[in-house]
DNA sequence: CCAATATGATACTGTTCAGTATCATATTTA
DNA sequence: TAAATATGATACTGAACAGTATCATATTGG
């Protein structure tokens, strides 16, 4: 690849990836895509291989993004009660993101074509949340701070119900709560979480 | 319609719903379709209008018969830990339910183009089990054995604690854990849950 | 500057498939 | 039984689109 192609390359997955989200996968042709782009389908095959190579492109672009979002700061002197709704409330902003959303739908389209992806695609979101907040609880645990029989588990329950039963609504209709009933929720599991494992 | 179609009719249901949850909507062409059951394409198109009325009578069809997975029996003279515990090992199984899966995933590929069929799914889905378990919150609460300041939103967290973060490896990678698993789920999630409202 | 190569523009190929058309045959109802 | 209608068999139409081919042009490294 030419030097002067990174940026075009880089167009093409930025513009790869509106599309793909907004359409679908299916529906979205490269023909439309070279509309927005100019260039023509012979780079696209240069630089992708295939029409999945593109989408795969896509996908890896965006979840680096997305679990930009997870990141949360952690001040060590506070109570655990505030460093909970803490992560709480970043980890629900995160999961009700409309990027991650869409792309949740869209990788989820491909769990019979491409089984890869959707790994993938689950390895850098749910399960990098949770080995996140993982950490965390066992070192609370260590500190004597927090007290869970099964930390993995805990985690897992804790995640769902952060996420509760509210977020296949959004998932699957893509109706996103108002930041202030995300903080409703957020509060309610940090606060019945707390109230069984102190 | 002739009375002697209903079978017919039926059978291009039954044979749809497999072909769509194994190989996806677009995945399944009609010829296929036929292949397997005999008849028209003629007499498909007078049955159901186009393919997406199929596909929407194998969602009714198939909902209206998984939702039956979820009755659950409630003895009254059981102690509310059982009573759950009943319920929740039900709604578990419920959810882990190979069919419901890959109908959760047939549907969802179908946000776009149709947005009321994801609807009716949500709606005998989701909406269903939330208000079954939300009547019975409220009965216990009222017998004076629950105590929940917001028992729309226990309801709602509970069910995501169930599900868990796990949930999401089986809805998008099939992942199924075993029943052994299942059952660890629910007790860990009903302890939680009673420990922090009792 | 020049050969090698990447790109742009465009047209083409081959396939898949929803939906339609046609006509002969079977079923129903009156 | 006869007219009306539903179905079966089959072929066809038209559109969409991934991937390929071609050739002229632009960019690169040596």
């Amino acid at each position: 690849m030419r030097p002067s192609s990174l940026k075009k390359r880089q167009r093409y997955i930025s513009v790869a990836t509106d599309l793909f989200l907004e359409q679908g996968y299916d529906g979205t042709c490269l023909d439309q895509l070279i509309k927005h782009c100019g260039g023509s389908k012979l780079t696209i095959y240069n630089y992708f291989g295939d029409k999945k190579g593109l989408l795969k492109a896509v996908v890896v672009e965006l979840t680096d993004s997305l679990i930009e979002g997870l990141k949360f700061e952690l001040i060590d002197s506070d109570a655990i009660d505030s460093q909970l709704m803490n992560f709480s409330t970043c980890y629900i902003k995160y999961i009700y993101t409309p990027e991650l959303l869409q792309l949740s739908r869209l990788v989820m389209t491909q769990s019979k074509t491409d089984p890869e992806l959707v790994d993938f695609f689950l390895e850098r979101g749910a399960c990098h949340s949770q080995a996140v907040l993982h950490a965390y609880f066992k070192q609370q645990i260590q500190l004597g701070r927090l007290n869970l029989d099964d930390p993995f588990l805990a985690c897992d329950q804790f995640l769902g119900a952060l996420k509760g039963n509210r977020y296949f609504e959004a998932l699957f209709a893509n109706r996103i709560p108002s930041e202030e009933e995300m903080l409703r929720y957020a509060k309610h599991a940090v606060d019945t979480f707390l109230l069984s494992s102190k």
